[in-house]
DNA sequence: GCCGTTTTCGGCCCGACTGTTTTCAGTCG
């Protein structure tokens, strides 16, 4: 994939833009192709081979001349000129909050600046204030804002986040005059990470939530605070800010700081053109606010259907809504079982019985209990003895209990070779089979796909578990052929997993959407090795509908009567899906 | 630089908060 290789010249050439001070238009035509490209899920090279780079939104003649000027040379003649106007180092500064274009060109011109090092001496010195527009405090800010660089500069995996930003939803629904409070922001759309927790409400007395919000316990700096609109700092570093409107705007709201921007810009453009004002407040014309009070009025009033969340990206969502082919996208009450549960035959902590017991709570109907195989000798992975054993286990424990189903399954390595890490024979009596890399994972991207496909073309393997095998700030995916992979999972029927837990979140958004367009189903499995790890379930679906898929592409959706017949048809080699 | 059932030229989303300003530019989301 050279898309990133693409993205990270317009970027850094966006930026040098910027501080030249040139057309911000020309600047964010830049900046969107950028977003466009981050989001291809395939790679930009064969996009450009077969002349259809005009076609990715954003990208029109000019652009895609460039691209292919990147794509054949490795840089952009335009690029390597501007970059001579500007040290290298400048662009770095502009990461620090607060520095925008015009500051960093002022700090340049002014004081020589060229780098963030510069920048940070500089700062502590108390050389910057009595700059034009530069004081005391906008110096002070900056210091602060390079330390904070320095410290938080990583997104943070949304499972860590979540029930921080809903604890604080009910903190204020408790102890303020608001009528409504919600969780907007990248979190309501489900990305895998979070920079900042957005939050929204709704009062008659904007203020004194503002001001019980400033003071909550667990907040250990207060970086903003308006009338309507404030932003604290939790002790750990985490950013949340709040607004406040109305009831009357909360709908109008809720879309504007939900976003994504893209999106929200998008949408406004789309109201523009038929004489119509979107903002936080509202959809007007002229004076006259035509909708606003909730996130479908909005919607409808500019010509959309209501659009879900997970999906505000400009990924197409806007074009499919106006074409009326937005897809009903599969919900958390859709599920009715886990795919991937450890139970203490490996290295899970619980015992079957709890693991029933915990989806029974979560309303499940069954669960592949799927533990590791005896390659994997950290995880207690289990020989063919215990194997059986825990397979008694499950049929006991399933004959008395009427309730929750459990499935006897293994997570079976795939040996460096491909080969699968128990024998055939002994896979065919299991209920589900996932298969999974855990070692190995520096193969050239050749072998690392063949070793894939082979699990793949096994008639017993049901699923691929954690398919790219990345951990969210702390381990790359393997090199891997995802296009020839999804193609074969498709032809021989075998599901992608996305792995719904929070470090993982693989296969990701981006990627499933990938695999569903080749014709690629899925099943979703928390891979939990705690009974409350099993409440990932709902991170997974959210990655599921960001990848766009309804009910009928996820397999958890299906009863355990429904399941019995899909997984054994898999067995007998009737591939259909 | 992109884009078009109001346009192939002339538009391009919108408002809050801060700091330094005495009416606003810069930054952010």
């Amino acid at each position: 994939m050279r898309n990133a290789e693409v993205c990270a010249i317009f970027r850094q050439l966006a930026a040098i833009m910027e501080i030249l001070g040139e057309d911000p238009y020309r600047i964010r035509a830049y900046q969107r192709a950028v977003q466009n490209i981050e989001n291809l899920p395939e790679d930009i090279a064969d996009i450009a081979a077969r002349g259809e780079l005009t076609k990715i939104p954003g990208i029109g003649k000019e652009l895609a001349r460039k691209i292919e000027e990147i794509l054949a040379t490795g840089t952009l003649q335009k690029y390597e000129e501007l970059k001579q106007k500007v040290p290298p180092g400048l662009v770095d500064i502009l990461q620090v909050p607060g520095i925008g274009p015009k500051t960093a060109k002022l700090l340049h011109q002014q004081l020589g600046i060229k780098s963030l090092a510069e920048l940070e001496q500089l700062a502590r010195e108390g050389k910057l204030k009595g700059l034009p527009g530069i004081g005391a405090k906008t110096e002070e800010n900056i210091r602060r804002g390079i330390a904070l660089l320095r410290a938080v500069e990583e997104r943070r995996p949304l499972g860590l986040v979540l029930p921080l930003a809903r604890s604080v939803v009910d903190w204020l629904r408790q102890n303020t005059p608001a009528e409504r409070v919600d969780v907007a922001g990248s979190i309501r759309r489900f990305k895998e990470t979070v920079g900042d927790v957005d939050i929204l409400a709704a009062s008659r007395r904007p203020e004194a939530v503002i001001n019980a919000f400033t003071g909550m316990p667990l907040v250990a700096e207060v970086l903003a605070q308006g009338p309507t609109k404030a932003s604290v700092r939790t002790g750990d570093g985490l950013q949340i800010d709040l607004r406040v409107v109305s009831p009357e705007s909360y709908g109008a709201a809720l879309c504007y700081f939900t976003g994504s921007k893209a999106h929200n810009i998008r949408v406004r453009e789309l109201a523009v053109r038929q004489g119509l004002k979107v903002n936080e407040y509202g959809v007007f014309r002229g004076e006259e606010r035509i909708a606003g009070l909730t996130e479908e009025e909005v919607y409808v009033a500019v010509g959309l259907p209501y659009i879900p969340p997970e999906i505000r990206e400009d990924w197409g969502e806007i074009e499919a809504a106006l074409e009326g082919r937005l897809p009903e996208l599969v919900k958390l009450s859709d599920i009715k079982g886990d795919f991937h549960v450890h139970s203490r035959y490996s290295d899970g902590a619980s015992t079957l019985e709890e693991i029933a017991d915990k989806a029974r709570a979560l309303g499940l109907q069954w669960v592949a209990v799927c533990d590791h195989s005896p390659s994997l000798k950290v995880a207690g992975g289990l020989d063919v003895p215990t194997l059986w054993k825990k397979r008694e286990a499950v049929a006991r424990l399933n004959a008395q209990s009427s309730g929750v189903k459990l499935l006897c399954g293994t997570e079976v390595d795939i040996l460096a070779d491909g080969t699968l890490d128990y024998a055939d024979e002994v896979l065919a009596q299991l209920d589900v089979v996932v298969a999974a890399i855990h070692m190995g994972f520096k193969q050239s991207r050749q072998a690392q796909t063949q070793r894939l496909l082979a699990a793949i073309r096994n008639p017993h393997v049901h699923a691929i578990a954690h398919p790219t095998g990345r951990l969210l700030g702390e381990r790359e995916p393997y090199e891997l052929d995802l296009e020839q992979i999804f193609a074969e999972a498709a032809r021989t029927g075998t599901w992608m997993e996305i792995n719904a837990y929070y470090k993982r979140l693989d296969l990701n958004d981006v990627n499933a959407r990938a695999a569903a367009a080749q014709g690629v189903r899925f099943v979703i499995g928390t891979d939990a090795h705690l009974l409350e790890q099993m409440e990932f379930m709902e991170l997974g679906v959210g990655v599921a509908r960001r990848a766009w898929l309804t009910r009928e592409q996820v397999i958890n959706t299906l009863s355990y009567d429904e399941l019995i017949e899909r997984l054994r048809a898999k067995k007998k080699g009737k591939w259909e899906g």
